[in-house]
DNA sequence: TGCTCCGATGAAACAAACTTGCAAATAAAC
DNA sequence: GTTTATTTGCAAGTTTGTTTCATCGGAGCA
């Protein structure tokens, strides 16, 4: 099913192709070919063979926040009370299920779940909080960051 | 240069285009019109109106990090100890610079800076604060944190 | 009401990009 | 050295993106 568990060999080209692509992946195959040394239709069958590996994940347009009025980035450490795989579970699933909540990491360390939250107001985020976090019996207490500048934000990924 | 300074006024296509582009952005226009109720073209426009306007920052490929072999994604709440402006703007430009950072905030709290760092191997994250914190004497503090999950990824924003 | 102006729209023509079929080149295994 | 499997490039065919242009509809105004 996953193509993910066999070890994925990419080569030059392939590491090639996706630092264009995660940069602008509108780019004429062409161009990228005229790039990388190879013609359009084999840079295309590489993408194709990289989508369905599961190397490319998605495409998408990246969107300014403030341009949808959700103006204010906000990171929320979470600490939990009962760390049981059902606890984790249903906390993961809780969160991923939020629109506010653009990013979620279950992690190590003195917090157990990083959130990215977007939010139009701090008003939202309150509201937020209270049904997220204090309705929330498992939850033992989160610090909040506010944002002042998303100095660089992204997805990319190092080719190597 | 900077449209953004005019409040950008999206109406209701918009925000249902940004919605289908947010989640795959090589869907057809046609496809896109047909889900909104409008022209190929009439879509082609508003596209390229908020590419123009700054709305639709960038076009990308989401690349699984494991496939690079960059298997370790890392949270860093980094604190200084001198906030002047010139300083502030130094480490800005510092961490933004760095290809293993694929995001970085400047926030407010109990930390200055919180960093998304994607790394090959624990030894390239302590190579990498070496060089990064330790080797910058206005870091007061960093704390890790670890991500055993990637429950959510994405930049994507409620259209509202 | 009737008029003009302005911006956005859709149909069609056009251009560009993507996709497929196929023969040739490459490389690895035998 | 032959064979096999893979990958490539070219060219044709198809889809998608882009431009043109006539029209529609609303805002402002006499």
């Amino acid at each position: 099913m996953s193509k993910r568990d066999q070890p994925t060999h990419l080569d030059e080209f392939d590491r090639k192709i996706l630092a264009i692509l995660q940069r602008d992946n509108m780019t004429p195959q062409r161009t990228i070919g005229d790039a990388v040394n190879l013609s359009a239709p084999a840079v295309q069958r590489r993408i194709k063979r990289m989508r369905e590996e599961g190397v490319i994940r998605a495409d998408v347009s990246v969107v300014e926040p403030e341009a949808l009025g959700q103006s204010i980035t906000i990171f929320v450490e979470v600490e939990v009370i009962s760390e049981t795989a059902e606890q984790i579970e249903r906390a993961k699933s809780e969160f991923a299920a939020a629109a506010e909540i653009q990013q979620c990491y279950y992690v190590t360390g003195e917090a157990d779940f990083i959130l990215v939250v977007i939010v139009p107001s701090m008003a939202h985020y309150e509201a937020l909080t209270r049904r997220l976090f204090f309705g929330n019996n498992n939850v033992k207490r989160f610090r909040t960051f506010v944002a002042m500048d998303r100095v660089k934000v992204g997805l990319g990924v190092p080719v190597g």
